[in-house]
DNA sequence: AACCAGATGGCAACCGCTTGCCGTCAGGTT
DNA sequence: AACCTGACGGCAAGCGGTTGCCATCTGGTT
């Protein structure tokens, strides 16, 4: 049989359909002597479920959504990878979404999905406030790598880190440092620039803005010849693509890495560890936050969690040097 | 009104819920002026149609799977990115799955999913045979870098891009190639294999294998090492993580690339490019193979698809010279 | 004026599963 | 022996759409 339903079970087994359905989702409600019969039943003719004809009464689909504002990014595969590993072990099924950097994607996509899953993981969304506030009044939401008083979110803890890159740079000398600043509408961009010039005036050291950019190897140019303008001795790219292009350009324009300026990015994404010099990046658990992200999801999906306080999570990051960054120039 | 459904708009619009439905599949069935109030009812009460109710009777849920069998891969995400925008374009959803490398995985979650998908498409399966055959028997399903005769699939041509390959190194002058071989159940792996010794043979050079191994960073220093004994004088590696890997434990042993040894890698990953050397490696349009697949299903899913014979799509290969292959040393 | 075809809308069954409610029956009470 | 209770199974009404079939209404024929 193609898609034995419940009812060939029911026939097969000689009992009502009630009593088969009982028997999966209920199964004290049966006594185990009928239990067996049915699940032999079932298993002789293959029968599975219908995820779809139970979703449709229960209003519970077994599926969250994971919405990528850009997955071109290599950064965001850990992401995916670990919101799939949770879904997966909840025997969640994760439906991926690429954005492509547009809100309007992004919005539109998630209302397409809005009755067909039981919740969104949204990775550096690109929505403003207010549209994320009407997501989350429909269904649960949970944001990765932004933060929105009053929807649960999973975050590396940047401040901290920003602090440490500027520590790290003054140590080395540096006194005039430039962030090269992602896509206008990102927190995460909005985030760092302002940890970053906060840890700066801390220090006492000067620190300027350019751009924004598109946070690709291809802005590195103009990324470059923007951060040259401003004479700083450090460079703090706003991710690690962003800083890969940065380096390739000023190597093109005979400015040494790390000799006359250093170079900084985020994310520790896999090449930055082998390109030349190899990257200081500010990395973290990026898989970590998928799980996080689709944990907390599923818990707010269970009855009972929904009444908490949204959670918060802060995960660590770590500042890995690499060549990129040196003493800066006695200059 | 949370989730309006049509019995809401057929009030609204002080019609039968017949009518509302036709309005929206069948809009031919009903006449303009009722069809206009339809919609404006509907779009007055953010009515959208649930999907799932939908597909419990239609049978089509607009929904494709797609099976990774390892998704820490990135040249796999180049595969998904294409498959995303293809099913984005039709309005479909992507499902997405890793099989984490484990055919057992891989069969339980397509199982799994198989009454709630329209079909699947399959990244580099690692299924046996006959398990392909059974899920095709039960839903369309197109093979990514896989072929298996009676089932549609996509594949770069690598009996093409290997021969290319081998001219590549003989005219360098080398006359000793080894492969280091990917999974044991990888069919690209035996593929590769298999047109790499039929190119040397037409060339009246030795090639011979080593392996299996994972293909991973990690597992270079093995393959490196094993490929050593070989006295190969060029390396031919499953895939560009595995060559990384190998180009890293060469340096760590003092055996220069090129001038020692050639190293190639097949995928074209991003960091292929940034590694010190950088890498020679055989790619091609993955986004594409990943954008056909999804098409070809689709069109399966359609009904006037099914009955022509099986597609099977041959996309052209690149090889992509770069710093890690040069002349066979002299001796 | 009687007749007919096509257009249009409604009724109700159905897709596969869940669950509230009721009936039956076995075993235990008094 | 009459009665109560809990365990267990079945009936049937949905969940939100789709569609075959029928009723009605319109305008056009002869």
């Amino acid at each position: 049989m193609a898609h034995p339903t419940i009812y060939d079970v029911a026939a097969a087994a000689g009992v009502a359909t009630s009593t088969v359905s009982r028997a999966f989702s209920t199964p004290t409600r049966v006594s185990a002597h009928t239990r067996e019969r049915v699940l032999a039943a079932a298993a002789e003719l293959g029968y599975r479920p219908n995820p779809h004809a139970r979703a449709l009464f229960s209003g519970r689909h077994h599926t969250v959504a994971m919405v990528v504002s850009d997955i071109t990014n290599p950064h965001y595969f850990e992401l995916i990878r670990g919101a799939e590993l949770r879904a997966k072990a909840s025997e969640y099924t994760l439906v991926l979404v690429n954005a492509e950097e547009s809100p309007r994607i992004e919005y539109d996509q998630i209302q397409r999905l809005v009755s067909s899953v039981d919740g969104f993981v949204l990775a550096a969304s690109r929505l403003p406030d207010e549209n994320l506030e009407q997501i989350a009044s429909q269904r649960p939401v949970v944001l990765m790598n932004r933060e929105l008083p009053g929807i649960p979110s999973v975050v590396l803890d940047h401040v901290q880190g920003c602090r440490q890159i500027v520590e790290h740079l003054v140590s080395l000398g540096h006194r005039h440092l430039v962030y090269l600043a992602g896509p206008r509408n990102s927190w995460m961009a909005a985030t760092r620039w302002s940890a970053l010039r906060t840890a700066a005036e801390g220090h006492g050291i000067r620190m300027e803005r350019v751009g924004p950019f598109t946070p690709k190897v291809s802005q590195g140019g103009a990324a470059a010849d923007g951060a040259l303008t401003t004479n700083a001795t450090a460079i703090v790219a706003h991710n690690d693509l962003l800083a890969i292009g940065v380096v390739q350009r000023l190597a093109q324009r005979g400015v040494r890495v790390p000799e006359d300026v250093s170079v900084l990015g985020f994310d520790n994404i896999f090449a930055s560890d082998l390109c030349t010099p190899s990257l200081t990046t500010l990395g973290g658990a990026h898989v970590e936050v998928g799980r996080a992200a689709v944990e907390i999801l599923l818990d707010m999906a269970t009855p009972n969690g929904k009444t908490r306080t949204p959670p918060r999570v802060l995960l660590p990051t770590e500042l890995v040097l690499r060549g990129s960054t040196g003493a800066a120039p006695s200059a």
